[in-house]
DNA sequence: CTGAAAGCGCTTACAG
DNA sequence: CTGAAAGCGCTTACAG
């Protein structure tokens, strides 16, 4: 069967068939005030009949419009990444807008290019959750002075932007507050190493509480990662495990190194949480898997994406003329679970 | 300070700069051959100079090429769904492609609206995972004699187009007759209840083994839902450990309702895998969180990814003009761990 | 109420 | 080797 592709009908295919000019019937799709209400029936009427679609690429060529979000992430299949492109993609999609997603694998380069492709590609905005240690912000400001950009998550105070965050540093707060609370006295940390922005104000928290409650800082229970996987969570949890002075809690800044934690506490037969307890901080799906299920920092991923994707559309609809870095702060919650108060 | 946005510069402006026609500017940087290498390095070098970078909508406007590849999935924050999207973006952007993502939400009429988007932006070519009860198939037929359409993981024979699967049937045959091997006979199922394609195939995976190895079909041991989830996993779990005759082992065709059935198991003191052994499909990062960890069929989602773009960029490429169903089946392997074959 | 025409930024057959 | 012109499908100020 011969099925070279049909092409798609267009305006001036309508026209001819309904002896109008182009503009006219462009107009009556529009449902333009200047047009008769019988020329738009007749209009309206053959273009259903005839499945016509606007040409969307045409329309926004011409108007400089386009209706498409570019979004770029360092990882896609990450967990909380993927909840928040769920939420971009409702939002955007009930705004009337498409997504372009594209991920930069951590790369300063590779996020670079994606910056400059989407510009290219016309896109009417930008979503961007920056690659770990972005250091050469010029070339972002070149491109926000083109198009809005909105940061969320991995954010910088170095590109001014609106950028949505959750409250880090209260979270954390939260989070170690909770375990002093329940008795514990020395609190370990699994941080990052870099200073990445969220690191940086978990790690702000906790400092917090442990001054806020009197308790000392202390180094060796400090510890900190490159890569904050459940591997190096189960590495940094050994090691906190054979100092002298073992700690009696466990505050991960991500449920993977959790997760490694109360994998390496498993396997030296350690009661969680009566010896150690342990919290987290994502309540990805692997936090009630685990066993102890994992008390957590919920993150709710779909709001901040589509909290993104509101203050994105706003600043393409009334252009601002001014550069205004503001923080958009979401709301976490603590949730509870055997990890941290176990019945067992 | 005052921002008002950049525009790019274009063709245009270039040609004014450098005394030359557009036509002239647009071959030099194309590279074209009957273009003077003298007037090529100027234009290239005030390009470079001046930021240049091509409207990629007019051009692809001008060419009926864009560029871009629309993927519609019924969930985009489904683990299996996350890692084909990646091997998608990362095969895509090797190609110098641009991806358009949307959900379905597993809604018929919200897949059928994305298709119509999709050719309306005027995509190259589309990638797409079916939603559940797909019925309405006219309506992709109608998309499909636009634009190439490839199929991937959820898919339908109704589609007459490039279906990218994994040998499921194989997949589920290996992973029961793995049970048999060790000695069950008892096999029971949790499946689904619709006639979802990779539902179907499993289940005749499970039924060959079964009849290869000369064991019988029971009825009670077959269990199906609607929503294959965790929860459940654990409820059909509970209705067949409360049969006279409990199974020995447990096929869930999903590693969720395989990590509800070893939930049911646990809460009931079931020891596996000595008691019941349990196997899963996807090999999902929960499959090793979970006590014991769950032996599974890997799914290579990036490969599935990756494969599905190169068939699609294939035919928009050459296009064909004969109707083809192509199936390509994707190997799996299945990985033993604890919930089979366990130690403990 | 309707139409002719310009133009969005590019490519490319045609002419010289 | 270079340029003028058409055209991709649409919208919209201008004219009538």
């Amino acid at each position: 069967m011969n099925v070279s592709k049909k092409r798609n009908i267009t305006l001036k295919e309508l026209a001819q068939e309904l002896n109008l000019s182009i503009s006219t019937v462009s107009r009556a799709l529009n449902d333009h005030p200047d047009i008769s209400i019988e020329t738009k029936e007749r209009v309206q009427k053959l273009a259903k009949q005839l499945h016509y679609a606007p040409n969307l690429f045409a329309r926004g060529f011409r108007s400089h419009e386009t209706y498409m979000l570019g979004v770029i992430v360092p990882n896609i299949s990450h967990m909380f990444t993927s909840t928040i492109l769920k939420g971009i993609l409702e939002e955007a999609e009930l705004r009337g807008y498409r997504v372009i997603i594209s991920e930069s694998k951590n790369s300063e380069t590779k996020q670079i290019e994606m910056l400059r492709t989407m510009n290219q590609f016309g896109v009417d905005g930008i979503l961007m959750s920056l690659a770990r240690k972005t250091t050469r912000v010029d070339e972002v400001l070149n491109v926000l002075e083109r198009v809005p950009i909105v940061l969320f998550d991995k954010v910088s105070s170095k590109v001014p932007c609106t950028q949505i965050v959750i409250n880090e540093e209260e979270a954390a707060f939260n989070a170690v507050e909770h375990l002093i609370e329940l008795g514990k006295q020395r609190i370990a940390i699994i941080k990052e190493t870099e200073n990445s922005y969220n690191s940086e104000k978990r790690y702000a928290g906790y400092l917090r509480a442990l001054n806020h409650h009197g308790l000392p800082i202390r180094k060796k229970i400090i510890q900190s990662t490159e890569d904050i996987s459940i591997a190096n969570g189960r590495r940094l949890t050994n090691i906190l495990l054979s100092l002298k002075k073992r700690p009696d809690a466990i505050f991960a800044i991500t449920d993977n190194a959790a997760i490694g934690a109360i994998k390496a506490l498993h396997k030296l037969n350690i009661k969680i949480p009566d010896e150690v307890a342990v919290v987290g901080f994502s309540n990805s799906v692997n936090s009630t898997i685990i066993q102890p299920a994992l008390t957590t920092v919920d993150q709710p991923g779909d709001r901040i994406g589509r909290t993104a994707v509101k203050f994105l559309i706003d600043e393409i609809k009334n252009p601002k003329n001014e550069i205004v870095t503001k923080t958009v702060e979401i709301k976490t919650n603590l949730i509870v679970r055997d990890s941290s108060l176990g019945t067992n």
